[in-house]
DNA sequence: CAGTTACGTAAGTCTCCACTAACCTATCGG
DNA sequence: CCGATAGGTTAGTGGAGACTTACGTAACTG
């Protein structure tokens, strides 16, 4: 098992993620984006698919990509877990820290 | 230059910071929550310093470290970009597949 | 049917990076 | 001053993973 960060270190998977944001491509296409070869491609597709990242439809021959937006979700809970609540609690903790820290200091403001 | 997805890719990276979200700690005694040594965890910490995730507040011979909130900025961008982005497009382009047009170019926010 | 297209899989190579051991620097206490 | 503490730096090593070449497998086409 990776984490999202280990599956998004990779430049070209997120340039993958791009590239079916808004819509459905084969693989064949995908990979003539890139100046690698195309099982290399399939290879990135394959780790999106295992994260979750992508949406797989066959047809025929083809096999056509999108991104699935869910499998973002984990990267949201992230973000919320590191910036909303500690952006909200750098105001507080810096305004007691101030308090608390030393009167020998002033403090214009609030 | 690495992206901050490539920086996070580090489970320890990720764990430090959440050591270090609402309080300061010095480098040691992050460093005693790892099993491993201690130079490896100055190393992350020199990392993540370089992306901008954490400041460094030195006092005596002790270093302090903290989140810095604000180098999240670049995954908020990117969620903002993937997922607002395209949940709404997601929805958008379910109801006008019957009609089979696209209305817009792209759908900058909500 | 054979040939082609579209794509995935397997094996092996090579590069990068997380780690350790050893060393260096600066600060505190006596 | 000396030793201890706190921490960073360097050189070298092992392993993970991104890549290529070669091969396998469906599906379409004549």
């Amino acid at each position: 098992m990776s984490t999202i960060f280990q599956v998004l270190a990779e430049p070209r998977r997120v340039e993958i993620l791009r590239l079916v944001r808004d819509r459905e491509l084969p693989a064949g296409e995908i990979a003539r984006h890139f100046d690698v070869t195309r099982p290399a491609v399939s290879q990135h597709l394959r780790v999106l698919l295992g994260a979750g990242l992508l949406d797989e439809r066959r047809d025929g021959q083809r096999r056509f990509y999108r991104l699935r937006p869910e499998g973002l979700q984990e990267l949201r809970s992230f973000l919320h877990e590191f910036w909303d609540d500690s952006l909200e609690r750098l105001k507080v903790v810096a305004e007691a820290t101030e308090r608390r820290k030393r009167a020998a200091k002033k403090r214009p403001r609030r």
